[in-house]
DNA sequence: TCTGTTGGATATATCGATTTACAACTGACG
DNA sequence: CGTCAGTTGTAAATCGATATATCCAACAGA
């Protein structure tokens, strides 16, 4: 009865599998398994039903699909905030090795506040997606709510802690920051003041590790100073503003996010300083304008499609066979050592003193 | 008999609507009725069923859910490229309104190909969303494979053309490049450069548009120039260093999207030029970085906000009531004129002729 | 007393697919 | 010829929720 309007709506609304089986002139069961790739259907029959689902247009639906079986079609993505292209470039990436599989994903942003992110682990639970890569946006994760969590295979990406029970892949940060500091050491630096977004954020407190590490091993130790900045350029801005204000001017700075590197960049403009005359500078993250300023801004580059790659792989393994020992991998970066840094300025504070350069930089005004 | 087994699992496996009926002492039609908001529940039985809730953590499943209401909670967003910020500003405004509202957002690229964005739309189309937001990736849109669109509510976003039919979304892109083009022409310049993507996207139409009436209309009718340099920074790279290599030097660039900006600013850069004296330059989309470049560049400024709202508002609207007529919202633009306009150098091609500044520069280098 | 109405609760069919248990058929062999 | 094994196909239950029809109690009006 059900299946008779069902046939009658069939030019009007989707064609169901009812309505494939009845053309085929099979059963429903046998077109579900020619559609699964069950081999236990005669050549004709398959065949059959193959014409009747190209001359339908038939495409089943995920929902019934996902809902009757259990093993769920679905990943989910989460991370911090969209308008970061290094994010944008991570979905990019992951997108990318999700097309190559039978999964499709499902990507959310979870903002600054633990509680939206915990808003959104939930929800994507309730689809009760296969799996999920989280780059956690908040220091402490995962909220006692979301410790659901568990019960789905989850990787955590870029923000990763041996402490959490979750498979994890990021970056060999505090490798990149020795040979980052090592630079600067290997300039004259004797100071370096580091820009940081939240210090309890696990990578920003691996970087910070491996900065200080690397500048107290030095022959000559050098003398680190942390500044915390906050997570958007607003708030870094005027951060990095008071800074220079108030204490001695630093000599040489490395931001550890985009946002300290653009806060300094504009404070830069604003006292008319130069770079890397007046203040050597480095970054985390690649973007393609940093290569356009003057001079270049030397910086970290994270991997990202290996990241992407590496979690992919990680999740897949952990849904085919969830072993109960998470562990972290670690991919190194590549630096770029632009001409942003050089000496420090002679003299530490005085009308100007031209600096030895060390590093070509480009010619700017002609004049 | 399945209801005892779901019963006995309750405590691994999540709760279903049942077990909060047999919780509550009611039947599961009771319950569902409490979940959505009838009224038709008698006091006591309601509170009893948000105890069992709350007491069981129990949360609907929107897979089932949406396969038995006809009505849909989610919406699709396409977007071409999750790397670009732009687009990131754009899901993240949009985002934010969907979490205001009872829908679900969906969010998936489509790459610079055709194919997959039409993959992409079957795939939404699946999933049975109740409506789309689509930013066209490809210069023909949509494909005809991808026409049953209509059957859903759908509403194109920046790269609109009234010619689809389509609800659409966009700004005023002949306004904006007007009033840019009259900030070159006030500034002396009689001949500019237009760096374009794809000529044939809806929205890089529009734009030439605008710049070429604008230039013709002038007292003195300026000589507008179209350069093609694809979609990627690659090839503007590329297309934007045979061009300053092979004809007349251009003297003002007007860059329609973002890669032209940065591939002029490379080019700019790898000649030794300087701007705003050797050449002046605006741009479209504001990004932060484009402040602390030296001198910072002009751009017409997209408000982000305004066209999120404004797609999302016609959305609701357009699934609540579906009327036939598709009509086009245009937002207006910003600009922000900053000091990378200024005279053209006084002699075309020459050792150095330094030119009068009529805009106020940054210092730079004080030597 | 009987009928009609109404608010409140339930039983059951249903969304569209998958899965399980079983029936039907085909040979093969004793 | 009958039984057994191996294929191939189908009927029916099922996933978890919602919509619809039905049912019941209470109460008003005739």
């Amino acid at each position: 009865m059900s299946r008779a309007a069902s046939q009658r709506l069939e030019e009007t609304s989707r064609p169901t599998i009812y309505d494939v089986a009845h053309r085929a002139k099979v059963s429903p069961a046998t077109v579900s398994k020619v559609l699964s790739g069950v081999t236990t259907v005669g050549r004709a029959n398959a065949a059959r039903v193959l014409d009747a689902v190209r001359a339908l247009g038939y495409r089943r639906d995920p929902l019934a699909a996902n809902l009757r079986r259990n093993r769920r079609s679905l990943i989910g993505l989460i991370v911090p905030d969209f308008k970061n292209p290094f994010f944008g470039a991570l979905i990019a990436a992951i997108e990318q090795c999700s097309a190559a599989s039978d999964f499709e994903l499902v990507t959310v942003s979870s903002g600054p506040s633990g509680a939206t992110e915990a808003r959104q682990i939930s929800a994507l639970l309730d689809w009760r997606v296969a799996g999920m890569i989280v780059i956690p946006s908040s220091a402490r994760f995962p909220s006692r709510r979301t410790l659901q969590l568990a019960a789905v295979p989850t990787v955590l990406l870029d923000r990763i802690s041996p402490e959490l029970p979750f498979d994890g892949v990021g970056v060999d940060n505090d490798v990149a920051c020795a040979r980052m500091v090592n630079r600067f050491y290997q300039s004259g630096h004797r100071t370096l003041l580091v820009a940081v977004s939240t210090p309890g954020l696990p990578n920003m407190r691996e970087r910070i590790a491996g900065t200080r590490a690397s500048g107290a091993g030095m022959p000559e130790p050098m003398q680190i100073e942390v500044l915390s900045c906050g997570n958007d350029l607003a708030a870094a801005t005027k951060v990095v503003a008071d800074r220079f204000a108030a204490g001695p001017q630093p000599t040489a700075v490395f931001a550890l996010f985009i946002e300290a590197t653009l806060a300094v960049l504009l404070e830069v403009n604003r006292r008319g300083l130069t770079i890397p005359d007046d203040l050597s500078l480095a970054g985390f993250d690649d973007f393609e304008w940093l290569q356009v300023m003057h001079p270049p801004v030397a910086t970290v580059i994270q991997p990202i499609e290996a990241m992407a790659a590496a979690a992919w792989a990680r999740l897949m393994q952990r849904i085919e066979t969830p072993g109960p020992a998470p562990d972290l991998t670690r991919v190194p970066c590549q630096i770029d050592f632009r001409s942003s840094i050089a000496c420090p300025p002679s003299k530490p504070r005085s009308p100007r003193a031209s600096g030895p350069k060390t590093l070509p930089t480009p010619h700017r005004r002609k004049s």
